[in-house]
DNA sequence: GAAAATCCAGGAATCGTTTCCAGAATTGAA
DNA sequence: TTCAATTCTGGAAACGATTCCTGGATTTTC
């Protein structure tokens, strides 16, 4: 069955197997090949074990352009993401990509570098080619923007990390930021700490709103108040991560604990601690949100608020196909869990 | 243009324009329509601009799977990779896809786990979906095996950081994982160090080979033998890096340079070092292999021998097209480059 | 000025399916 | 036994493009 005809490689002349060759072999006619190998109702069993055999011992496959053609229906969805150099995304896109090809579906992933012109682009890139499913984390800026075309898209779509917008055909999978940004809070005070520095995305970017909102209550409940130079809610970036942390630990009056709101700007924290010479866990505690490879192998080991990422990219998963065949879309939000490690001690 | 039928997203009656619609209104064949606006010789200009107009005010857009199925190219490339989640795949992938994209075609992107018999599964779905081109990192064993399939299919395909299995349709980008190890046994030579550890994969798996060939050429030209105790080439993998730290570290004459071969492999080895409280660049000098966010953020950052993998990931997309376009397969390889940071001081 | 060459546009076949429609065969009920 | 209801099957029309083939309109050439 695998090698029979020549596999020569150069010319490649395999003469594929249509359905019309199925029928004159089985001595039957076209439509009767289609039905049989496809389970429709007022199909005697002779006639389907007939063509069925048939089609074995040819070898026959349903082309598929044709079917998808005919039917509509193409198998495929659409990846788009910020960067999938960002390890949450790869990690996500890793099981969320495994589970789409056990159902047969192929993933095309496309990179939108968080631009939101390219990621319309790419939306409408994917919609030409009519794939059956979407599966976008939006740009911070461009939100709305995107809701709304995929709105106009009418193609099922489900939101990552994102709130869900209107539109019965999209679905969304968050993370629960907000307790886990509650019990980080919790943890830092346990041990003694009262100021608590926050760097984080900008309030309009869904993720980056829980964990200010988790940040908020947490320290309500402890009746202490915020400093409000220590909340430093500037945008998701390396950039971002680095330049608050000099500024913060230039101040006089410097935080004793640090929360990075993002794996991003984590990356330009270690890089500003690094320069100035500031022992993670002795001189300053501090605190991820997403286990990385980094998180875990950083000397000493990062305390961070972590989440299922495989799990995630499996409900993601799920929850489109669910979403394909209901057109029924709804939010499914996952627990986040908070990871105790040296940093933080 | 953009959004001139009702976007209700929830009904998504959009009466696609075909090119039926576009032949009725400029007053023309359809034949004609299909010739004036695929650029065919032999068409009037008089015909030629108002089929365009036609086309360009009833927004007009040839339907993908129909294009497809008739001309035989589906404008799309499988990329069959060990796991996204290696930051090198991720780098690497989010170029390929950029510049694929950039070119109209998509990227499908599968994850074998590093599994033979997922790899040669997922090749065979992405045949089916008859892809113009393919891009893979076999895994280390099944190797052999992959090649084959892949010199079967007839698929233009680009083996990535592999060597070249015969076939004209099949080309490989490769990097100088010998001249980098070459550089990195000579920095630490320089340095004072003798005994120098490598670990690494196996010799079967080709840039296992070559980073080996290139320390064994590197101890040669400074005239000192090698202690065989001092090489483990294992395997590719996190475990392995672990393992054989912790046995070289327990040895009576441990090494005081050692060089991991692989970032899993660097993984492992930090685990351990951590573990062992053995402080990198003070009491062992460290190098890995290629440049992730982990070795840039260390305390202390690592020395590594790098690549670049944002070139990497187009050199492989151009190569593609070209092979595709040519069906001439060739080698591409890469340079490699010593960045030099305190873990090896 | 006539024959040959070339350019242009339309009709119809094709790519490989699925599905509608209608007719034949079978079954069931009266 | 007959008529109606049901089950099964084949022919042909989609799906939406591209391309071959052919004939008419131009142009070239001697």
């Amino acid at each position: 069955m695998s090698s029979d005809s020549k596999l020569s490689g150069d010319k490649a002349t395999v003469h594929k197997v249509t359905v019309h060759e199925v029928a004159k072999y089985a001595g039957v006619s076209i439509s009767s090949v289609s039905r049989a190998l496809s389970d429709h109702p007022h199909v005697s069993n002779a006639l389907r074990t007939r063509v069925r055999s048939a089609a074995l011992s040819l070898g026959y496959r349903p082309d598929f352009l044709a079917h998808s053609l005919r039917s509509g229906t193409t198998y495929s969805v659409g990846f788009v993401v910020g960067t999938i150099s960002n390890p949450i995304m790869a990690d996500i896109s890793a099981s969320l990509g495994n589970v789409l090809a056990d159902h047969d579906y192929a993933m095309m992933l496309l990179s939108s570098q968080n631009k939101p012109e390219l990621e319309t682009t790419y939306l409408r890139f994917l919609a030409h080619r009519q794939v059956s499913g979407l599966v976008i984390s939006t740009a911070a800026d461009g939100a709305t923007q995107a809701a709304e075309l995929i709105h106009g898209l009418g193609i099922p779509t489900v939101m990552l990390d994102r709130q869900r917008p209107p539109g019965s055909h999209v679905s969304a999978v968050q993370s629960d930021h907000r307790s886990g940004m509650q019990a980080a809070v919790a943890h830092l005070l346990s041990r003694g700490h009262r100021r608590i520095a926050l760097i984080g995305g900008q309030e309009f970017f869904d993720p980056a709103r829980e964990r200010l909102a988790g940040f908020h209550t947490a320290m309500q409940e402890a009746d202490i108040a915020i400093d409000p130079e220590l909340v430093r809610c500037m945008g998701m970036s390396k950039t971002v991560g680095y330049t608050e942390t000099r500024s913060l630990l230039a101040s006089s009056n410097p935080p004793t604990a640090l929360i990075a709101g993002g794996n991003l700007i984590l990356a330009g924290v270690l890089q500003a601690l690094q320069e100035l010479k500031v022992a993670v866990g002795r001189d300053l505690a501090l605190v991820g949100c997403d286990d990385t490879e980094l998180t875990r192998l950083y000397s000493p080991p990062i305390t961070v608020i972590a989440r299922d990422l495989a799990l995630m990219g499996e409900t993601t998963a799920w929850l489109l196909l669910e979403t394909i065949a209901n057109r029924a879309g709804r939010t499914v939000v996952l627990p986040t869990q908070l990871i105790i490690r040296d940093s933080s001690s």
